[in-house]
DNA sequence: GTCGGAATCT
DNA sequence: AGATTCCGAC
């Protein structure tokens, strides 16, 4: 591992490299996926659907055949491409959707925003107006781990917002390309900067043939701007000459957004009605806003909360390292200068705006002001250190690493040592360990998060054994899923983890993915709650805290709180370990649990009832109605509380 | 359909 | 590193 010290944290190269930044003349994959998605043109061949991040391949073949034709390998076909797609599992990139046919889901929670150039923080150099549409917004992942040695420095040059723009530009055009002229790729970039999605190029083309089925255009126009046919209000009106993109954006006003890119894609097309289930907007995306219930005035909210969860969960932070020019909230910061750092961006936000960034130096720093930052206020990346989740690649390694993890902790390095989340923790710290959301519930409008969940919950369900996600570095969320089957509840050793989880932040990891946007819901904004974090929208769950308090599994019913709490924690602590564990050592050993994971949401599903735990409304991958009640614990905190309040009486 | 190992290419 | 190919297993 590289040192902390010099870097502090690191993204992976990948994340780094221009190459890996979408648009770059050496494609990935994913990029292309991202790109396709934005295009209208694309829209019968590959869609987004259902929750954030999550598409559809309608045509898989014709998705093949795109994606041959960039690289110019006309042997490919969805066999080869599929195989592609699923290396990015380990990477966590991105997730199948079980049970749904060709249905893949981003994990945007890992999206970084490295090379997102809108976010630019500032020094001046531009975004990108050409920025279009920030297709990428989506796509930054988040760094999957999977190296630690992947850290990267800096420096590189990726994000140069120069090298963004023509970047974006080429992004936004071509999708496809020929090979035959043999230069391929490269053609494409040079192609034509100008076309764009709008649908001049080849891809009009092949948009005409396909046909358009639509009803999915519909949908995805409306991110692209225009009307709302939900009649979603969106905050920002900004929508740039792009029709297209799919990316919703910015709802933003700030001029500085950082992260916008985020999320849009699938969210935005969320709203739309024609999914199933409902996408929490308020959740799943922070940055954009996608939601359709959105007014200005819960804009701000969600401003804030974004921020704040960004803050909390720390995506943005790590972003924000990356870019020397970015500042960390800092709590006095105003923001203006942060607009006028990026000034460039400005501009340019107000061109592309597809996901105009939020202003996350701003609006953090207005919240943080408060000024848990202590530790990190500095805008530095180092004293962050954040390190980036702890990646499939300590499978062997974990298991000895936990061990020791669990015992001593912390410091090890590679983990543990986020010293920013310091802020973050210490708000919580109430007793806590560190990362605990707490949400109010009576801001949020659980209902919307409750759905959301729906699909999140696939998630955390499967960060614990499936695919999943990873664990993201920060996350605060709490959620103990746990399984049954996963739990054990000892309290033991995990005290140590306690203090110094290793990943500490991992321990909601498993929820990033989605959970980041989701659970940014909504700060209480007026009040200014005290919390330094955010309380997130994590529905806390009411069901899980309350419902289950009382006759926790364990059993704590008369132990003293602390006691109680500590269980708790431990409990919740050593799943995600698990969870981390699961995936990072075996993937195999996942596939086991997995089935029994599996198993048990279908009834979870079903019954409903049974399962408090974890599982909690764990809806399977798909749409699950039914959970009203909670879906993940938000935090522990809560539970602890309703725990405790249950005791009283009950005791 | 999906998953993932293995070899191989770039 | 990131596919691409091939392929057996479920």
């Amino acid at each position: 591992m590289k040192t902390p010290g010099d870097s502090g944290f690191a993204f992976p190269e990948w994340a780094y490299k221009p190459e890996s930044s979408p648009g770059s003349r050496q494609i990935q994959l994913w990029h292309f996926i991202l790109e396709l998605l934005r295009k209208e043109e694309y829209h019968d061949v590959i869609a987004w659907q259902g929750d954030y991040g999550e598409f559809v391949i309608k045509d898989p073949d014709e998705v093949a055949r795109l994606w041959g034709a960039r690289k110019c390998k006309p042997q490919m076909n969805y066999d080869k491409l599929s195989r592609a797609l699923r290396y990015y599992y380990n990477k966590r990139i991105l997730h199948k959707t079980k049970g749904k046919r060709f249905t893949y889901k981003f994990n945007f929670n890992k999206l970084v925003l490295v090379n997102y150039p809108f976010i630019d923080m500032g020094s001046g150099r531009g975004v990108p107006q050409s920025a279009p549409p920030v297709p990428s917004g989506g796509t930054h992942f988040r760094f999957p781990p999977s190296t630690p040695s992947e850290v990267l420095s800096p420096n590189e040059e990726l994000r140069s917002p120069g090298m963004f723009s023509s970047v974006a530009r080429r992004m936004a055009r071509g999708s496809v390309s020929d090979c035959s002229d043999g230069t391929s790729t490269n053609s494409e970039l040079e192609e034509a900067v100008g076309a764009e999605e709008r649908g001049v190029g080849p891809e009009r083309a092949f948009r005409g043939l396909l046909h358009p089925r639509l009803p999915h255009e519909s949908l995805y126009r409306v991110y692209g701007g225009a009307p709302n046919p939900a009649g979603l209000p969106r905050p920002a009106p900004r929508v740039h000459p792009e029709p297209l993109s799919p990316f919703p954006v910015s709802p933003l006003p700030g001029p500085g957004s950082l992260l916008a890119p985020t999320l849009s894609p699938a969210l935005s097309m969320t709203p739309t009605s024609h999914l199933p289930y409902t996408p929490s907007p308020s959740l799943s995306s922070p940055m954009l806003g996608s939601h359709f219930s959105f007014n200005p005035e819960d804009m701000k909210r969600y401003l804030q909360a974004h921020t704040q969860s960004v803050y909390n969960y720390h995506l943005s932070p790590r972003a924000f390292l990356h870019y020397p020019n970015i500042v960390i909230p800092q709590p006095h910061r105003p923001a203006p200068e942060k607009m006028g750092s990026t000034s460039v961006t400005g501009p340019a936000a107000a061109h592309h705006l597809h996901g105009p960034p939020l202003p996350l130096s701003h609006s953090l720093s207005q919240q943080h002001g408060g000024g848990e930052e202590g530790p990190q206020g500095q805008q530095h990346p180092l004293p962050f250190k954040f390190k980036l989740q702890p990646p499939p690649l300590g499978r062997k390694q974990r298991e000895g690493e936990k061990l020791s993890a669990a015992s001593g902790g912390g410091s090890s390095s590679s983990q543990s040592s986020f010293t920013g989340s310091g802020l973050i923790t210490n708000s919580a710290s109430v007793m806590a360990p560190p990362k605990i959301k707490v949400e109010p519930i009576s801001d949020i409008e659980s209902e919307e998060e409750v759905e959301v969940t729906d699909i999140s919950e696939e998630d955390e369900l499967n960060h614990h054994h499936d695919e999943d996600d990873e664990g993201d570095v920060f996350t605060p969320t709490a959620h103990h899923h746990q399984l049954n089957s996963h739990h054990h509840a000892n309290g033991t050793g995990l005290s140590a983890r306690l203090h110094a989880p290793p990943h500490s932040n991992t321990d909601d990891d498993p929820e990033d993915d989605e959970d980041v946007f989701k659970t940014p819901a909504t700060p209480p904004l007026g009040g200014g709650v005290t919390l330094p974090f955010p309380l997130i929208g994590l529905k806390s769950e009411p069901g899980q805290g309350q419902g289950s308090a009382p006759i926790s599994p364990g059993g704590t019913r008369c132990i003293p709180l602390k006691l109680r709490f500590k269980r708790r924690w431990s409990e919740d602590q050593k799943m995600e370990a698990d969870g981390e564990r699961d995936e990072a050592e075996d993937k195999k050993v996942r596939a086991e649990e997995h089935e029994e994971v599996e198993a048990m949401k279908e009834e979870a599903g079903r019954g409903g009832e049974g399962v408090e735990n974890g599982g909690g409304g764990v809806s399977l991958g798909v749409v699950l109605p039914p959970a009203p009640t909670q879906r993940r614990a938000s935090s522990e905190l809560q539970r602890a509380t309703a725990q405790l309040s249950l005791e009283n009486t009950g005791c």
